[in-house]
DNA sequence: TCGTAAATGAGAATCAGTCGCTATACTAGT
DNA sequence: ACTAGTATAGCGACTGATTCTCATTTACGA
């Protein structure tokens, strides 16, 4: 049996149903919402419930395996499985998800010197950009 | 009358709610969001509903009178009347939402290439940092 | 194959934020 | 100063996203 199904770096047990939506994640190459990932699901006919895919999105966020962002727009979550391994910003369409991934470590460099002189600890930084990609600015490539 | 209520540069008509919402946001010195704000009028017994209190601080958002950004934690949107006029970013105590301004103008420089060179437009940065304040660091301090 | 802990599904609950209709502040007469 | 007209403001009800509850199903090690 060659049926060695896509065995993602998934939490916890294998079901059908983590396997589908990390499919379904993989098969994008932007940021999604977990509502957009049940819609493509559904249609695939892979049956996974909504609260499901929200589950497995933050269990694989905790796990790093995902990254996450919130669209500035209407403060819905966004995911995505980012090439980069380590610590990246990302420059992100706000229409169709689109991103590119880019580091600045002199960024990250001062954003925690300016915590540490405030004696800020546990900091995180959120550093992303928000704008229309080429395609979706030509109305005809428009994929929203 | 000496009753001149405090007047703040508040956008449209000038009304009870308005400026209850105005000087209870001027009352703290940190970031707060809407339903905060909303519960701290009522302690005061300034009836304004919690949409008013949105759509206020969303008119003043529009008149660059108040900051905004979102707690990354929960995606809740938080306010501000900085004391910079210009652009700025923040180093903000997810705690009790105290905050301190910085600037870098590098980096509004450095998005904006990236962005420009991937042939995005219409793009908005979002950089703020996001931690734990030193009184919130120590237990007895706690204000939350 | 069994037993058990983990995972799922369905729907209720929660929570931030928005909408549509009513009330009111302000303005142009009178 | 008083009044009617009109655009703005206010507020209860609603929406949409995300989480929770818990009964049921399932993965998987013994
Ligand atoms: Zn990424
Ligand atoms: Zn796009
Ligand atoms: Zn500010
Ligand atoms: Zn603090």
């Amino acid at each position: 049996m060659p049926q060695d199904p896509p065995f993602p770096p998934v939490e916890g047990r294998s079901t059908r149903q983590k396997r589908a939506v990390w499919a379904a994640l993989a098969s994008v190459d932007g940021f999604v919402s977990a509502k957009t990932l049940h819609h493509r699901l559904e249609e695939r006919g892979d049956d996974v419930a909504l609260a499901t895919v929200y589950r497995f999105l933050q269990s694989q966020l905790e796990a790093g395996t995902v990254d996450s962002l919130l669209n500035p727009d209407d403060g819905e979550a966004l995911y995505r499985i980012c090439a980069a391994q380590t610590h990246h910003h990302h420059l992100v369409c706000r229409e169709c998800g689109i991103a590119t991934e880019f580091k600045v470590p002199e960024i990250d460099r001062l954003a925690r010197t300016v915590a540490v002189n405030e004696g800020f600890s546990e900091t995180v930084l959120t550093f992303d950009v928000f704008g229309i990609c080429p395609a979706c600015q030509s109305p005809s490539n428009h994929v929203d």
